[in-house]
DNA sequence: TTGGTTGAAACTAAAATGGTTACATCGAGA
DNA sequence: TCTCGATGTAACCATTTTAGTTTCAACCAA
């Protein structure tokens, strides 16, 4: 009964409010935002610049996008947070058991069907960029 | 980094399991197949049970399908395991915060996305009856 | 009636999530 | 150069979920 990590939505945010704020974005700032512990967000900033997202003013303080939005997808910053293990959405039992009747070739069959599954949630996700979101951001607030 | 439990894909080879065995399948007997505890078994067959998707005999033991092989979709198999809360596959952090720059409009655009990324894994999961997955293993162990 | 089975409670352990405090380190501006 | 603010971690903590286990009352068919 679980849900995948807030981290993905909370990225998001962070990465919309870096793009839309003129002033630079402590963390101190995005957390006041977001509302929650500046630890929080630099943890998930720190993942954000390990993918090459955002990079970070050391002693300075700030977070700058290091690409254009239009090169940000949705699945770029889902992958960028972790919030699936090793990128697998779903759990196999973890027995390939050959004595089983049902037995492994279920397990292959049912993997690809489940494989695809996945793909088709990420293809969605690859097909926002964060510009997309932005601009319709502005066409909500513009009416 | 968590994956969705194993509940769900636990659930498919005990429905694999009722329709390809001929004798009645005992959680025991279940259990020893998929090298498991007798009770997770049994846990995971009333929630089945509660989805009409099986039904159980009380004190004489043994599962049967409820509906036909080509009635169940791995989709009715995902919703009847509640592996995601109340269907909702993804977290928003909870704060639509007026105050934010970024604000509650981005939320709901975000929101948007989000459903149809979800819409499109479960459209896929619903392709899917646990006949053709039955149909394509038989394939698999004849070749 | 008896034996095997279900259903459920109670408990445990492990992992993930979200949050918090503390602090060493960095670096830009005064 | 000194200083102040910000980052990056580490070390905690509480809660929730998952998975597993033991135990046992209720059930039912042979
Ligand atoms: S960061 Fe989510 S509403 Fe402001
Ligand atoms: S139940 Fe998964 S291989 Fe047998």
């Amino acid at each position: 009964m679980k849900k995948i990590s807030s981290r993905f939505s909370i990225a998001v945010h962070i990465l919309s409010l870096i793009a839309l704020s003129p002033s630079p974005c402590t963390s101190d700032f995005i957390a006041e935002s977001v509302q929650t512990n500046p630890v929080i967000i630099r943890r998930i900033i720190g993942k954000l610049k390990k993918a090459g997202l955002v990079q970070v003013r050391a002693g300075a303080g700030g977070a700058y996008l290091q690409k254009g939005l239009d090169e940000i997808t949705l699945l770029d910053v889902y992958r960028a947070v972790e919030v699936v293990e090793k990128d697998d959405l779903f759990n196999f039992h973890d027995h390939p058991n050959p004595k089983c009747p049902v037995g492994a070739n279920i397990e292959s069959v049912f993997r690809t069907k489940m494989l695809q599954a996945q793909a088709a949630l990420e293809h969605e996700l690859a097909q926002v960029t964060l510009q997309q979101l932005v601009n319709e951001l502005s066409e909500k607030s513009g009416s």
